[in-house]
DNA sequence: TTCGTTACGGTTGAC
DNA sequence: ACGTCAACCGTAACG
């Protein structure tokens, strides 16, 4: 029962990790404030101790994509069994209850829903009855009440990674922010969507709003690090007409190229490019004998990381920490225009949560 | 010196 | 319940 790496392991830059597992999003974001400030990859990779590919890595993500978020590991694609098809069966099964799964198979062949290629197998289609529809009249019930849970989402999106317990209620309630919590800027949103997903909702990145929970660093290496992700729809309701997140959200990096730019890859990190020395960076604090629990020093992230995973450091160093990470209080001292790059949809109440 | 790229060993979660 | 697979991760090293 130890199963969370009680500590991660220690780069070359005496920065803390867990090998497999995103950094804690405190430390991505910081990492594109440092570059929106100007600051250079190297001096940031330094700083935070974090390597240069990987500074290298999330900026170049975060210009792409407008998100500071890892992406969704885990899990796969469906195969056969998309949202088109399970719906066919579904609907095959409504209209003949009676009905036998290779005749559902040879339904999807024929109306073309499926081609020889994708064609679910019958066990597939047995598995997808049972599961996915099973008793078509409870199918009502579930269908009803998850959608007063999720009325923008009819459907639950594939993968729905980063979903861990999260303060979202059943009822789509917002558990409250704890005390000195920020939210998370809207581009920290994350969530997986296949590109076969037709979510709109997933598309514009409404269902996961992120945001920075106290677990966030203060549970780094934890066993669940996505827990530090929590969803705030209070701070960014869904709307149409408020483009969460820069309306691109996580779309796999691969999928992304070929599509449309993002407008928020414009004005995202102008600045990175222009890089300039940065005289104000805290001298660099050599890794030294330092436990795995070295922190970012106070200067200028304060953040604390590491060993502050100790469960429950629960100091108010830590907290306050933490709300340095989370969020707005971390666009203190950027232009307007640095804040906007960087969240270019921030909330008023998010913004007042400073 | 800086930084893009990639092999590697690892985690995760749907199937 | 368990194994497989394919996604992702950050580091380290190379160029």
């Amino acid at each position: 029962m130890t199963p969370e790496p009680a500590f991660g392991e220690v780069n070359q830059l005496g920065g803390v990790f867990v090998n497999g597992r995103p950094l804690p999003n405190a430390i991505r974001l910081r990492i594109v404030e440092l570059a929106q400030l100007g600051i250079r990859p190297c001096d940031i990779s330094r700083q935070l101790r974090v390597s240069h590919g990987c500074v290298s890595k999330i900026l170049a993500r975060y210009n792409e994509t407008g998100s500071i978020l890892p992406g969704a590991i885990g899990g796969s694609k469906p195969r056969v069994t998309t949202p088109t098809v399970v719906k066919h069966i579904r609907t095959y099964k409504q209209r003949d209850p009676g009905i036998f799964a290779w005749e559902i198979r040879d339904r999807l062949l024929a109306d073309g829903v499926c081609d020889k290629f994708n064609l679910p197998s019958v066990s597939s289609i047995s598995r997808i009855l049972r599961n996915k529809i099973g008793n078509l009249s409870q199918q009502s019930q579930y269908e009803s009440s998850k959608q007063s849970s999720h009325p923008p989402q009819p459907t639950l999106p594939y993968n729905h990674i980063y979903s861990y317990p999260t303060p979202i209620g059943a009822s789509g309630t917002k558990v409250p922010t704890p005390p000195g919590m920020h939210s998370l800027p809207g581009h920290m949103a994350m969530h997986r969507i296949w590109p076969s997903s037709h979510s709109v909702t997933d598309i514009l990145g409404i269902r996961s709003i992120t945001e920075q929970q106290i677990s966030d660093s203060s549970s780094f290496p934890s066993a669940k690090l996505e827990e530090w992700s929590v969803i705030n729809r209070t701070h960014f309701p869904p709307s149409a007409s408020s483009p969460i997140v820069n309306g691109v959200q996580d779309k796999p990096p691969h999928s992304i190229e070929p599509e449309a730019k993002y407008t928020q890859t414009q004005s995202g990190l102008p600045t990175v490019n222009s890089y300039v020395t940065a005289p104000s960076i805290p001298a660099y604090h050599p890794p030294t004998p330092v436990s795995p629990y070295m922190g970012y020093s106070a200067t200028t992230s304060a953040y604390v990381t590491g060993p502050t995973w100790q469960p429950h450091s629960g100091s108010a160093l830590y907290h306050h920490s933490c709300d340095n990470i989370a969020a707005p209080l971390a666009f203190k001292g950027m232009t307007a225009h640095h804040r906007d790059a960087i969240h270019p949809h921030a909330h008023p109440i998010t913004a007042s949560a400073l």
